[in-house]
RNA sequence: GGUCCCGUCGUCUAAUGGUUAGGACACCAGGUUUUCAUCCUGGCAAUCGGAGUUCGAUUCUCCGCGGGAUCACCA
């Protein structure tokens, strides 16, 4: 058998979504799983649409989520060049071949005769095929003109390992172009010499290129090669419509997710499990649960539906498997500013606490901020509180003077925590709904924390009792 | 419009001739002596429609319907 090589083709015309890479990550764990090499290709071919840094952003990007790559632009390998614009002479070698062997030939029309013919045909309601406006005798190819295949229509029946057996007619095989006019090589035609070249065995790419796939069967027999296996992807749908997730509405750069605190290891395992599965019904997979189990075959033949909530489901469940001391390094640059200067040890603990509620790391400030930073005292957070707006402020301010007088006395462990909260609950004849949500406001002034004891033995001694004064202060 | 692909809870999906059609996200309710969250328990909720094949169809066939892709000197 040969040895398995995919390749990831984008053409550096902007960043990468979901959907995008999701075509990356196949095409790689192909690779991983088979032990072969994962290729990455630039197609330039069209320098209108290039975006200045695109490339270096796309590497970035699968850097980021661990795709790594053996052969590539930026790294070489034994197939170099792997940027279509540096290798015009292989296209031109095979375009001579073409010629040679009456498979090519030069388009003498203009782009305008061409549209034309396209209009006739709409007019009179037909398909419209540039091949039933084949010339008898062709100029001379002089690279001015366009080249265009010499197609031969037939019938196709291909095998898919996505989408199963297809099957396609003569009508829609036409003399696409190979080369334009201005000296590149159409898609279509460089990633034929090029695969074929780099000796890629797996091709994976969007279900776009399917109506394609015929043309280029009729291509490869022309230039003698084997067409390599043909995986085609159904898209990734934007999360409201039926559309194809597109930049347009608002999907994300996946170095967006990374920069919010989504974990390469989440990205993964959601876009794997965007339209694929292994036959059970596990939903979490690690990165070398997927390099074993991934099989193209199980992919889905219908589109999937990005669902944000998922995704954030599936990053807070992967941060809670985190060791605290890796999830301290990989969350080092969201603190809040007001813990810049406070110590690592205080803020493993703040982390512990919050490690379960989290998300994604972006959230770390809102969730934390009152452990590094005395917030101002929002009256609210009592006048609109479902249990504590039924209580006369006057009995507010004696509950809270108890809570101060019993804290007072504590040391602020957890154990003595507890067992203070709880004499204070007896004493007061108060629920825990009434008088833990006043000392966790008067402590916090935040409508949600960790559970009380926990916080207040985290933030201290001094610090709660003044805050619990700071409330008491306010009410008079 | 031609051609091609697809169609299971709101969403991601499992099952494939025989199941009370399963799981997960989301949502709702209860529990874990407070909130948010975690965790546990329970609940809501689906085979696009119609024929046919069959003792029996989510599953196979056909016809509709719906969605998507494509018909560029873009990839």
């Amino acid at each position: 058998m040969k040895p398995v090589r995919t390749r990831f083709a984008p053409s550096p015309t902007g960043y990468l979504h979901v959907g995008g890479i999701r075509t990356a990550l196949f095409a790689w764990l192909t690779a991983r799983q088979a032990k072969g090499k994962f290729i990455l290709r630039f197609e330039d071919t069209d320098q209108k649409r290039e975006v200045a840094g695109a490339r270096e952003h796309l590497i970035k990007s699968l850097r980021a989520l661990g795709l790594d790559y053996d052969e590539g632009p930026d790294i070489g390998g034994p197939y170099a060049p792997y940027v279509q614009s540096e290798r015009l002479d292989s296209y031109k070698r095979w375009a001579d071949k073409l010629i040679a062997a009456g498979r090519a030939y030069a388009d003498p029309y203009t782009a305008e005769e061409v549209q034309a013919f396209r209009e006739q045909a709409q007019a009179a309601k037909q398909p419209f095929l540039y091949r039933n406006q084949r010339p008898d005798k062709p100029p001379v190819w002089d690279g001015s003109q366009p080249l265009r295949f010499k197609s031969e229509p037939r019938s196709y029946e291909w095998h898919d390992e996505v989408m199963g057996d297809l099957h396609s007619g003569p009508e829609v095989i036409d003399d696409f172009i190979l080369i334009k006019s201005d000296g590149f090589p159409t898609y279509n035609f460089a990633h034929i010499v090029d695969d074929a070249e780099m000796e890629i065995s797996h091709v994976m790419r969007g279900q776009e290129f399917l109506a394609s796939v015929p043309n280029y069967l009729n291509l490869y027999e022309a230039l003698g090669f084997t067409p390599p296996v043909l995986a085609t992807l159904p898209h990734v749908l934007g999360p409201d419509g039926n559309k194809k997730l597109s930049k347009r509405d608002g999907a994300k750069d996946v170095l967006d997710y990374i920069r919010d605190g989504f974990l390469p290891d989440t990205l993964i395992n959601f876009m794997a499990s965007l339209g694929w599965n292994d036959g059970t019904e596990q939903e979490i997979f690690s990165r070398q649960e997927l390099i074993d189990k991934f099989k193209l075959s199980h992919i889905q033949r219908s589109g999937a539906r990005f669902d944000t909530r998922r995704l954030e489901w599936m990053n807070g469940y992967w941060i809670r498997q985190l060791p605290l001391d890796e999830l301290f390094v990989k969350v080092q640059r969201f603190w809040p500013e007001e813990a810049a200067s406070v110590s690592d040890g205080y803020k493993k603990q703040v982390l512990g606490l919050v490690q379960e509620r989290l998300k994604y790391f972006a959230e770390l400030p809102e969730l934390s901020h009152f452990f590094f930073t005395d917030l101002p005292i929002d009256s609210k957070l009592i006048t609109e509180h479902k249990q504590l707006k039924k209580l006369p402020p006057t009995e507010l301010r004696q509950l809270l003077e108890q809570a101060r007088d019993t804290l007072q006395q504590s040391d602020f462990t957890i154990e003595d925590l507890t067992t203070r909260l709880n004499q204070l609950l007896e004493q007061t004849s108060q629920k825990p709904a009434v008088l833990f949500s006043l000392i966790r406001i008067a402590t916090t002034q935040a409508a949600a924390s960790p559970s009380l004891a926990d916080t207040l033995a985290v933030l201290g001694h001094d610090r709660s009792l003044a805050r619990i004064d700071g409330q008491l202060a306010a009410w008079r």
